[in-house]
DNA sequence: CAGTCGCA
DNA sequence: TGTG
């Protein structure tokens, strides 16, 4: 990895807001496709129902999560990891709609990051009071791939940390349609979501989705 | 044995 | 709220 995102993006991507190289917010890049985003992880749901995983220290999370495309990210007693199906009905989990698939590689390369093939898409429910506390994601046998997050509904304060834990995150506004990519030097980043503020949102009412592409291998 | 997507 |  040999390019640094502070020089390559802004001319290309007017609405790109720099966090850390290799780490940028787009910012009202899924905007156009609202409807059409919010209507498939509605579908989503219907097959593989939003649940709260349980960490491998036995806490109940907060957020509510599911997946669709190959593979899906879950955690339990045994620990964190991708599935071929859900663990809840021994199904596979729900295909990523065409229309995910082409908004993340479009964000990752207006990021700088060609050729994305993400083969998994979390999806997190938050509702007012749910967080999601400083972590990796480093379950990802393929680290060359950047991380590519998409905020619908309620707005959160996304917290953005360096490689370790003691550094102090920045605090990031994330609203309706915006969209985080982070990878090369920053794809190890720690970051995580502050407790979500009530409010009500047109299209989500009193929920923020949000929709997390990965390629795990 | 390392790490801890949460907690004290 | 920062750190183990």
């Amino acid at each position: 990895m040999t390019f640094d995102l502070f020089d390559s993006l802004p001319q290309d991507a007017p609405h790109a807001e720099p966090l850390a190289p290799g780490a940028v917010v787009l910012r009202g890049f899924a905007r156009e496709h609202e409807q059409s985003l919010l209507d498939a992880v509605r579908d989503i749901a219907a097959q593989a129902p939003w649940r709260h995983l349980i960490t491998p220290g036995g806490q109940r999370m907060s957020v509510a999560m599911t997946n669709c495309g190959q593979l899906g990210w879950v955690s339990d007693a045994r620990g964190y990891r991708y599935e071929p199906a859900d663990p809840e009905s021994g199904k596979p989990w729900p295909a990523m709609p065409a229309g995910f698939l082409s908004l993340a590689r479009a964000a990752a390369a207006t990021a700088g990051f060609e050729d994305f093939r993400p083969d998994a898409c979390l999806l997190n429910r938050y509702t007012p009071g749910t967080r999601l506390s400083l972590h990796q994601d480093r379950d990802e046998l393929d680290l060359r791939a950047p991380i590519v997050s998409v905020s619908l509904g309620l707005p959160a304060v996304f917290l953005f940390g360096g490689l370790s834990r003691a550094e102090r995150p920045l605090r990031v506004r994330l609203a309706h349609g915006d969209v985080v990519v982070w990878g090369g030097p920053a794809r190890l980043a720690f970051h995580g979501i502050a407790p979500l503020a009530d409010g009500d949102h047109a299209l989500a009412g009193r929920e923020r989705i949000n929709l997390t592409f990965r390629k795990t291998r």
